[in-house]
DNA sequence: ACTGCCGGTATTAACGTTCCTACGTAGCGC
DNA sequence: GCGCTACGTAGGAACGTTAATACCGGCAGT
């Protein structure tokens, strides 16, 4: 295998120290010009390039960070993904890159790999909104964490969108169109992520209407196939829902899609609203009714927040704060008053 | 902020030598078990955790390899990079991210970012499936590279699905029908992915029917919008067709959508087909007929693939082949006879 | 008693950088 | 002609790890 170039093969090609290649690859002033010249030109004809390893060895940082995700199944989150990437790239930082998939110990393994690898920093979607003091060690041991979701309690930094409030809001609109029975597609709140429904409570209980939780269903996860299988779940009971709150649009889309099959059109006989406003709830039929916010806001605001926290270092002392960014109803074709 | 621990704090606290403390974490039989176990305790006790970085540097490996996809709004491709990141960490490789947005500039750029970090090897899925003489380079300079996708030449290796046999198939399938006329949304071919459009003409020409250009209709990207746009123009042809052959299901869904919204039945008015398979192609309305084939089997080869190349250290001199995985056709309920 | 071996540990150099300090030469003023 | 400064370059250590080699005491064999 052909070696890379290195600075020491540029030092004797030019006959100049290891040292004097390294400043004029830096453009320091200290060089002569002509030696400096001498140097790129050199250094262009070995195709040199640094090797960050080892400048992340002795600079103690190496422009890395490492990113957990649980899935990119759902395309809120790949997109998400994307806008990290890409904005970590623009700071000259190269992105690690795990799925957890749901399972806290594929979690835990990454957050190891990666602080193996010196991550400079870590950005979570953490598989369980409760357990997360691995999180929290990796934190205290020096390395700067913000997690893109979770609730209010601030052991680390995060920006998340506010679900609660995005439930909330869904629940209110379905309320307003008349509908009191509203099913609920939620992931297993056993996982600890507990804030949709918790705005989905709110909201009922402005309305002074009781929590029937015969209407909640729960997966451990929420993708295409919960969705359809709950559906049938609430469809199923004594008393059915006339809406359906789905935690995703994901869930949203498998829910009518097992509505469809059974006969029941959305939104005349029942109304669906979904979260995420993916790409695709424009486009399926009928356009969903759904929770949407800005997802590359949040990747932008994540990464600036992780920066500050890397060039502060203070990783530990600070106050930990969380961030929401806003999101908002959109009103589709996906939700109507109730029958008769 | 408080450092993390390094052998040398392990070998004060016990009185060895760094070199005793790194054989003994190693289990390496050398040292006496006693010895071993009082570094061990010191060892857990801060907490110590290898430096990858210092680690690669002396090995000159990098336990590491670097991922390009295009974007990874394509289902098809996050469910791609998941299985290969999570094959990869079985092999105790960490993953670098990253996306090109369909850009040769910023393809070269992760790719140059990659190699910095001495990634052990690149997963590419190419911008343009032309212009590859950067990953070429990449490659002889002594990293081995896999393509994700390509054509037949075979100056990289590949592990790719056979898209212009899944293509043909669909297209067969759509022949067989009745179908005469068929629209193709694809990506534009000026970005040298033609393969698609190959299975197209190969049917037609089996069949005999004169290929109608017109029918074509391209974008730089193949998503939901460009979906939706280009049933748009075929359905404003003089002849409009009778059926739609789409590069993958976002844009077979979103010409689905434009259909709908024109009061176009699919599929007693029109036929659409999609490719890649998604799952959401089984939930929407009318289920897609796609091309299907086994993504985790396409990552699953490719990671093996590479990591052969790895080990056998001769990126360069080995003749380099193309496999493909074999797509197969999956008929829903999108596509029928034609009318009349 | 000397050699040879062996288990256990230490020493040293190396990986490719960067940073700090040191060194040499030339020009300048006195 | 002496020291001073400025400029350009070189040397060395350091980052945290691994690998090759060196060392050292004790025991067995002759």
């Amino acid at each position: 295998m052909k070696k890379r170039a290195r600075l020491k093969d540029i030092a004797e090609l030019t006959g100049f120290s290891t040292n004097t290649v390294s400043l004029a690859l830096h453009h320091s002033p200290l060089v002569a010009a002509e030696t400096s010249a001498a140097i790129w030109t050199v250094a262009r004809q070995l195709k040199y390039r640094p090797n960050q390893l080892a400048r992340s060895l002795v600079n103690q940082q190496s422009k890395t960070i490492g990113l957990v995700l649980t899935n990119i199944q759902n395309p809120i989150l790949t997109r998400a993904a994307e806008a990290i990437q890409k904005a970590l790239l623009g700071h000259r930082y190269a992105t690690l890159f795990a799925t957890s998939n749901h399972s806290l110990e594929q979690e835990k393994l990454a957050i190891e790999t990666f602080l193996g690898r010196q991550v400079d920093g870590l950005l979570v979607y953490p598989t369980h909104h409760g357990e997360i003091a691995h999180i929290v060690e990796a934190q205290e041991q020096g390395t700067p964490v913000v997690l893109l979701s979770g609730g209010r309690d601030a052991s680390i930094d995060a920006v998340a969108i506010d679900s609660r409030v995005g439930a909330q809001r869904a629940t209110e609109h379905l309320l307003s169109l008349g509908h009191r029975r509203i099913g609920v597609i939620d992931i297993a709140p056993a996982l600890g992520n507990f804030e949709k429904q918790d705005g989905y409570r709110d909201a009922l209980k402005a309305h002074g209407i009781a929590l029937d939780r015969e209407l909640i269903v729960e997966a451990g996860r929420t993708g295409l196939g919960e969705g359809y299988a709950a559906a049938g779940v609430l469809l199923g009971l004594g008393a059915p829902p006339t809406a359906i709150l789905a935690a995703n649009d994901l869930a949203a889309i498998g829910a009518i899609h097992r509505l469809d099959e059974m006969g029941i059109s959305v939104p005349k006989d029942m109304s669906v609203v979904g979260f995420d406003n993916i790409d695709l709830a424009a486009h399926v039929r009928p356009p969903l009714t759904t929770v949407s916010y800005d997802a590359d806001l949040l990747a932008s605001r994540a990464v600036e927040r992780l920066l500050r926290l890397i060039e502060a270092d203070v990783a530990v002392e600070t106050q930990h704060q969380v961030e929401f960014v806003e999101p908002e109803l959109i009103v589709r074709n996906s939700t109507a008053r109730p029958k008769g």
